[in-house]
DNA sequence: CTGAAAGCGCTAACAG
DNA sequence: CTGTTAGCGCTTTCAG
């Protein structure tokens, strides 16, 4: 029923059945104003007839611009990616682009290969969440390229960068527990391989050392943003002998992990253990307990992202000149009390 | 520092630079056999120095095979369709093939401008979840195009189904509140424009019948699948004058809204409403209540569908045999119980 | 208004 | 082992 595998109709084809030159097809197709209107309307119907699409490859080698833009996330799964994927997915079909969407899973294999692809079909533009780990080849072959980084920034890449401020967000969220009289806060961080990573850790450990807390390696987890690291991350510190008494969370898969954790072990949140999440999901109005977290403007950065992209592309869009980096907010719920 | 415009080095600037012929260079670039080492090894170099990197349009031009397919989805916000896009990319991945993910919003044009944009570029294969009320335009693209349907089914689309038995999971559904004694039971659902609406409509109304219920036409609500219509047609459900003791949702992204909306109003569940949802989402299990849901075999059913694709492109991978369409399976938790 | 012809980057058949 | 050549589908001069 479906698939039959004979090659596409072509231009020539239309050209033969109507005994015209392709040329004359081409100029019909594309609206050229020298075509005799019944021509047109002629090659038109014989076009739709033979069920001819063009060959964007075809297309692509003689003048150059694909119209396609990429985007590579590390994870479709995680809320704030698909979010992201969503609004830039948005924002490029307005513009008329087609968006090219990829998942790297943070392996720098797979990224440097959606890298490759992307640039084999000429893509006009990347914005790309890097994975931290990017192999050489991957930063040669973008920084060739018309590049945003997004989120995450890798040093080693000269491409332009639309980034919240991590750092502030995991000292916010530390600041809120400390304040509320907690001391023995633990972390689940994602991997120092990232920026972000970095940044969130960084930002942990300048709020407690602000306030005269000890840094304990011990209260520190840093593991891989899905759901199962956070579960066994918050497993580990709850069976110390010490537990903590609070716990930032780093990544909003984790913090689902977590709470399958903590609801597992029958502990009450925030109660036995306050939380704070880093990344504001949909869900945690939901939770149980609804989750503190720190949100950050997905929407505002995807549009600056966006715009940025296209204005290296030479499509001026009107550019709002926010002040970089994006500013995170602290979304008070309930996962999050004083320390009895 | 990005972008630097000039154009792409070719073969060719390869070939000038060495001072061979272009033909020469693109055996040496595709490892043929009759090449000297020395030689391959000499135009390896160079066009690393050069940045060469291949043209795929070109590539495509010449023998026809673009090595990509392409997955359609409804929103990739929706946990189902990103685990299922998750899935799709590492089979693919695994077979060497570039997935091609693309997001029609279910909106018909949307999901035309994407068939007719991988169509162009000459994927190889489609999978999609067909928005119910495509174009005729996309129909035909597709009937053209190895095709397999996921999730959804479009009858006019002659294309293989891989599909899960909706009916019988909104069936399950209802059944279960019925049989804890709930009798004013409404259902809020996804449209009908979709297979899977009417689907999921038609188990909930057997449920009913079977059991001598009436179906009242007040108790539905069809709306999208979007959190906030979740939560408007809850609210308004719950403004009744006997408002029902029980709901069935169609989506996990509606059963998000309708969680906010209970939650707003200060009812318990399952106290004052019980709840079933169809599909089943990771936040599900930590949610308050953790919600009973009929759960889809995502995994499966993705790996059906990409066998079935590459079987209809000719890669026989290994192809299980179980019986379409899938089965859902009643996940019991606590969001319904036995009406007082 | 239309046709002939060139060329985009690449591969493959055919000669050496 | 390598060079020459043709041609994939399309657009774009340049001539009519």
């Amino acid at each position: 029923m479906t698939a039959e595998r004979r090659p596409a109709s072509t231009i020539k084809d239309i050209a033969r059945q109507l005994g015209i030159s392709h040329a004359t097809v081409s100029r019909a197709l594309s609206d050229h104003p020298l075509v005799k209107d019944e021509t047109r309307e002629l090659v038109r119907r014989t076009a739709e007839a033979l069920g001819y699409v063009p060959n964007s490859g075809a297309r692509l080698m003689r003048h150059g611009l694909s119209h396609v833009v990429g985007l590579i996330v590390p994870d479709v799964q995680n809320e704030f990616y698909s979010a992201a994927a969503s609004a830039m997915a948005e924002h490029c079909q307005r513009l008329g682009y087609q968006l090219n969407l990829c998942v790297s899973e943070d392996d720098p294999n797979r990224e440097e290969r959606h890298v490759q692809a992307l640039r084999e079909s000429r893509v006009e533009g990347v914005l790309i969440v890097p994975c931290g780990s990017s192999t050489t080849r991957t930063l040669a072959l973008l920084n060739k390229l018309p590049t945003v980084q997004f989120l995450r920034t890798d040093p080693r890449l000269g491409a332009a960068v639309v980034a919240a401020d991590d750092e502030l967000a995991t000292y916010m969220a530390t600041k809120h527990l400390i304040e509320l009289g907690h001391q023995r806060i633990a972390l689940i961080s994602v991997p120092r391989s990232a920026s972000t990573g970095r940044q969130r850790i960084a930002g942990y450990e300048l709020a407690m050392t602000e306030y005269s807390l000890k840094v304990q390696p011990s209260l520190q987890k840093v593991v891989s943003a899905r759901p199962e690291f956070g579960y066994s991350a918050l497993n580990e510190l709850l069976s110390r002998r010490y537990p903590p008494t609070a716990v930032v969370i780093g990544s909003s898969r984790q913090a689902l992990g977590a709470l399958r954790a903590v609801r597992e072990r029958g502990l009450s949140v925030p109660g036995d253990l306050s939380m704070v999440a880093f990344a504001d999901s949909d869900w945690m109005q939901v939770c149980s307990p609804p989750l503190t977290a720190v949100s950050l403007p997905v929407g505002e950065m995807c549009l600056r992202a966006t715009q940025i992209l296209f204005g290296l592309l030479g499509k001026t869009t009107t550019v709002d000149d926010a002040t970089l980096p994006f500013s995170p907010q602290l979304v008070l719920r309930d996962s999050a009390s004083p320390r009895e």
